[in-house]
Formats: structure tokens, sequence, C-alpha cells
DNA sequence: TTAAAGTTTCAAAAATTATTGAAATTTTAA
DNA sequence: TTAAAATTTCAATAATTTTTGAAACTTTAA
């Protein structure tokens, strides 16, 4: 395998896999070029490479952006904008959890603690619903905190402390 | 809220939330329905309650049994058959891992590897994309790692352990 | 100022994904 | 066996999501 061919791979397959951790494919291809490309790409580079629009890729690098893995760079002298990708896998995880929790996590235990919260009224049905509510409250809560404050920290030491120790 | 209000609203926020952890929306309600439902449902039960139709219910329970968290069930004397669902939220969990690790993960640390053991050429270009796949592919199988051996294992003291430390 | 270069917006079109419903198949009771 | 009950399959349709491309907007050099 060549250097095209690795890099189409990778491109592709990141780009599926973007579907999975929500969001689109166009999204995850540019993030995964800009992550391999050793300098930072304009509008056109990303257009052209991609084969794709200049709205999508104007729409998906602001998405990434507000994603915080992302960043617009002005080279002097010039007037095109640049684009270059979070290159840091560990502060990458990182910001994607912290997002993630933000844009999801987080809306959805308020939800399952307010459903949890109802009155019960002695029916089997209400018991059951308070009861799974209130288990995956309790576990969002957890997977919460595992993300806001163990993937990609600063302590790392944990994570390699714990796979040594399962693994 | 009451039980109905409080039910709906658990229903549409799992199905809504479906599509974020990569499956459809009827899958995820007919999920919802039967995690907090005390008996066993039938498929017109289901069709009934959701309003959708027989073939979605029937395409939909087959893959949530394909994913080892819906089981089918035969009363005695009745010909219809009755689903439920896995109740233990731990035991969920660790099946949605080891899916999702099977499903996804696995195959995507085995491109992440074939394309980080390119032949390295010299160039900035294929350094850097050596580089960042090499990253990406030890990160991964930390993941994969903490998927199948820390999620919902029995040895869920790790989770409360580490939930403790840096909460 | 002006106008060229660059970027964003957004309605329309294309592509993808989910759902329906009826025919085909399977299962089982008699 | 037969036929009623139940389930599965899958082509057609509907719904949703993504992408395009051109007009509107913004920025900046002269």
């Amino acid at each position: 395998m060549n250097y095209e061919e690795a890099k189409n791979k990778f491109i592709s397959t990141w780009g599926s896999l973007g579907s999975l951790w929500g969001i689109n494919k166009a999204m995850a291809q540019i993030h995964a070029l800009l992550l391999i490309s050793p300098e930072s790409l304009s509008m056109e580079d990303i257009m052209e490479e991609l084969h794709i629009s200049r709205g999508n890729a104007s729409m998906n690098l602001r998405q990434l952006m507000d994603w915080g893995i992302v960043f617009k760079e002005n080279k002097i002298g010039e007037r095109k904008e640049y684009f270059s990708s979070e290159k840091d896998v560990q502060e990458l995880a990182k910001q994607i959890a912290k997002e993630r929790s933000r844009r999801e996590l987080q809306p959805t235990i308020k939800i399952l603690n307010d459903v949890s919260n109802i009155s019960e009224d002695g029916t089997d049905k209400t018991k059951e619903l308070i009861k799974q509510t209130k288990a995956l409250h309790e576990m969002a809560e957890t997977l919460d905190i595992m993300m806001n404050k163990v993937v990609g920290q600063g302590n790392n030491w944990i994570t390699k402390a714990l796979v040594k120790l399962v693994k």
C-alpha cells in the first residue's frame, strides 16, 4: 500500500466511522484530511481533495470549529483562510468527549431525572418506569463523569493503570 | 407529570438518542418500551403502542435480538411470540459495548494498523500519516479494552473507585 | 470608495435511510 | 394433511439528511 492508497483508505474509513459518532461523512473526512496534513489547508485545497462543493466545505468546517477540533489560521500576506486540526489525539478525545457530554448526555440526564421522579402510584408499570429510569440516570451520571474527568485528561496515568489492571 | 406523559417522554427521548449511538429511531423506541414494561409484549402490543407497521416491528425486533438485548419468549398455550428486554442496565451496557467494539472499533483498529504500517519514504506527509494513525491505533486499542473489560463487568468496583477518585 | 477575492447562507436537488403493507413463508393446532 | 395464525421479506414509498451552487455578504488592497 503506497501513500495515496493509505491516505484514501484512512480518509474514507474515518468518514464512514463519523456517522457512528454522530457527525456526517463530509465533516469526518475533512477532519481526517486535516489530521494527517502536515500543513494547514485552504478551503480550495479541501474542496479539491475531497471533491465537495464550497458550501459543503464551509458548513462542515464551521461545525468542526464549533466542536473545537479544527482551527482557522491566517497566513501573513494571504487573504485566504487556512484550516488545521487539533493534532494531539488525547486532546482530540477530550474535546469530543466534552462536546458529546454537553450535547447529548447532559440533556438526557435531565430528562431521566424528571421521568424518574414522577409520583409513585403503586402500580407495577409505574414502579418499573421509576426503577429503570433511576438506574439509567445513575449510569448516565457515571458515564458523564468519565467523559469529562477521565478521557484525555492530563491524569492519563489512570487510563494506563486501568489498562494494565484489566488487560 | 403523570405516568403516560413520563412514559412517552422516556420513549421519545430514548428514540432520538438512538440515532446517536448508531441505531434507528424505531429500534430505540421498541427497546425503551420493553425496558420499562413489567410484562413481555407481543408484536401487536408494540405496533399499537408505537404506531408502527408490522414489518417495521419485525425487522427492528430482530435487530435488537442480534444485539443481544431483547429476547423472544413463548407463553405456554399461546401461539404468539412475546418480547422482553434485558433489564439490568449494567448488563445492557456491557452488551452494547461489546457489540459496538465488534462492529465498529475492531474493523477500524485493523485498518489503522494497516495504514500506519506503510513504508516510510522520508516525506513529511508520509511521516505525518504514520504518526497520526499510530496514535489513533493506540488510542483505539485502549478504548477497545475499556469497552470489553471494564464496562458493565462484574468488577464494577473499578468504576466505583474511579468515580470516587476523580469526582 | 470600489471591486476583486473570499466566505457564508439557504432553497432546491440528490442521496440516503426508514417505513409501509401486502405477498410469501413458517408454524402449529386440529 | 389442512388452514388459520403469526411472522418475515422486500419492492415501493415516504421521510430525513446531505450536498450543491448561485446569490448575498464580508473583507481588504489599491
